[in-house]
DNA sequence: GCATTATTTTGTCCTAGACAATGTTGACAA
DNA sequence: TTGTCAACATTGTCTAGGACAAAATAATGC
């Protein structure tokens, strides 16, 4: 369509794409592609049509299937994968499915009042079991299946992020208990369930501060200690590698003073198949709640319930 | 002091530090430094104390010095090199040296509520340009400086997305005009400066529709054209390279429609030397005002000006 | 059918060389 | 002394192709 086809550098494509340098560089060498065209001193310039196509490659393998079936096909090849079988299409109820709808027409205004509506009307609690988390699996799989574009996840995201954010705002208690402080190690810059977490924790009395995403594990450390945190808690979605969360993890519990708990929780945790010594993984956010009143016994040991 | 000397490997490096692989293994060569030690199969562990000299010497190149002059250095100099003359202390006025003291003495709330209350003392343009501007850079210096830690830059990030979008969650209106998109491309993380574009947007009676951070290039055309947006707003940290900045805009120029305008602000972009051909480069934030109102004039050639 | 074991696949690391872009220095004129 | 331009040095990022462990799949035995 556009007259001038866009020429991406290898560090660009990397960037767009999420697959690192060395994997483009493999990938062409095994597969026979992609086939970036070289400049006048031999570096790769990779065409628009096939960044798209690493794109579409990338959701693939993140589906299951192997490089070796996926990165040496056609276009038209590619997307005849997306659809088949393989990727179950849950049933979910009708209130779902028009949230799903208000996101594929780009409704932002209506998509945030509707969210909005959800929350006063369940109850912050419900709202978040009931139709953000399937919500959140919806998204996932449309995206998954190729229904859903990128910047329309960024768009329900933007919106999603812009309700919890307000209804935090109310919830805020510095007097609260425990202290608990939210970030994300480096390489994890999703911060919707570090704020899902944040409003179940403040719905349960916390008192959190929250870093924001990417902390690096010392700095953490440290402002644990400046907040006097009883608990840290980070987050991982499931974009990020299984083996990257477990090692994050013990590096954090080994730099961390034993007295400070660690709890991890996300998507990301859920597939992680061992325990790890010393942090206590999450899995859904209701086992938040529960924590919270584990350590609020644990630490008051003759609790006021008379 | 720490019993066990954490290990980090090169790719845990990288996320941590910032700093490339092919930088680090050539910084190994050339100036002796790093000194990784090597696991049964030669691959590279960073001891925890050469991460954060590497953090800090990631800092003092930022600052202007030249890599040969401190990346062989040893510790002690290298903090001797973080105060000196080159560093110029900015007498900045009372009003937000006090922000500074709040951060650096981690005061999260007490934070927020003195944002809040000058944001309403002094309205949200005044607010954004004799407050949050100044300090922006005041903090940025004392960073550089090394008299504020990342987490406490975290800290004041936070606190004050707070504060911006609950500002901008009052200013939205559907029905404004012009219509601008709000991004960054990949590479570029950081959300404030999008913030303050939008508030300031929002205020001279823009109608904003953000994506977050890092949506990539062909993401951002299909978004513009879902959302009818007159205008594409992009931010630059001053965190990501000149040059990074310059070819991000000009496929981006290349890749939009002509009749779209591309805005790009932010402090990356302040140092851009050359103009780039179809693209307005914004300085302060009070640019984007006077840009609004010539785009109106021009949009709507005869105005309402009695 | 299920649990081991062997085999392939795959991402990431390695070394070492190259080069353009950028920064620094020195020569010379104003 | 100050400014300009060429020569020189520095530096990040690219290149190629080899290696290997972890993960996924196939083959085997019970």
């Amino acid at each position: 369509m556009q007259p001038t086809d866009l020429l991406f550098d290898i560090a660009t494509v990397e960037r767009e794409t999420g697959i690192g340098k060395d994997t483009l560089r493999v990938w062409e060498r095994r597969y026979g592609f992609p086939v970036p065209v070289r400049d006048e001193r031999d570096e790769r310039l990779y065409p628009q049509l096939q960044v798209e196509q690493l794109r579409l490659i990338k959701r693939l393998i993140g589906n299951g299937l192997r490089p070796a079936k996926v990165v040496g096909l056609g276009a038209e090849e590619l997307n005849g994968l997306l659809t088949p079988a393989q990727i179950q299409q849950v049933a979910a109820p009708q209130h779902i499915l028009n949230f799903v709808e208000l996101i594929k027409t780009h409704q932002a205004v209506t998509l945030r009042i509707a969210l909005s509506r959800a929350l006063l009307q369940q109850g912050l609690d419900d709202f978040l079991s009931k139709t953000i988390t399937p919500l959140n699996q919806l998204v996932g799989e449309a995206w998954m299946r190729g229904e859903l574009r990128i910047f329309e996840e960024h768009l329900y995201s933007e919106q999603l992020t812009g309700v919890l954010r307000s209804a935090i705002a109310t919830l805020r208690d510095p007097s609260g208990s425990p202290r608990v402080l939210l970030t994300t190690l480096p390489g994890e810059e999703h911060s919707l369930g570090l704020l899902m977490a944040e409003a179940t924790l403040c719905l349960y009395g916390a008192n959190c501060v929250t870093l924001g995403v990417q902390t690096p594990i010392q700095e953490i450390i440290s402002a644990a200690a400046a907040h006097r945190s009883d608990i840290v808690v980070l987050s991982f979605s499931e974009a990020i590698p299984a083996q990257q969360v477990k090692t994050g993890l013990q590096q954090a519990r080994l730099a961390l003073p034993a007295n400070i708990h660690l709890w991890a929780g996300g998507s990301g945790v859920m597939r992680q198949r061992s325990v790890i010594e010393g942090v206590q993984l999450m899995g859904p956010l209701s086992d938040l709640g529960i924590a919270v009143e584990k350590w609020r016994s644990e630490s008051f040991p003759t609790p006021l319930t008379h």
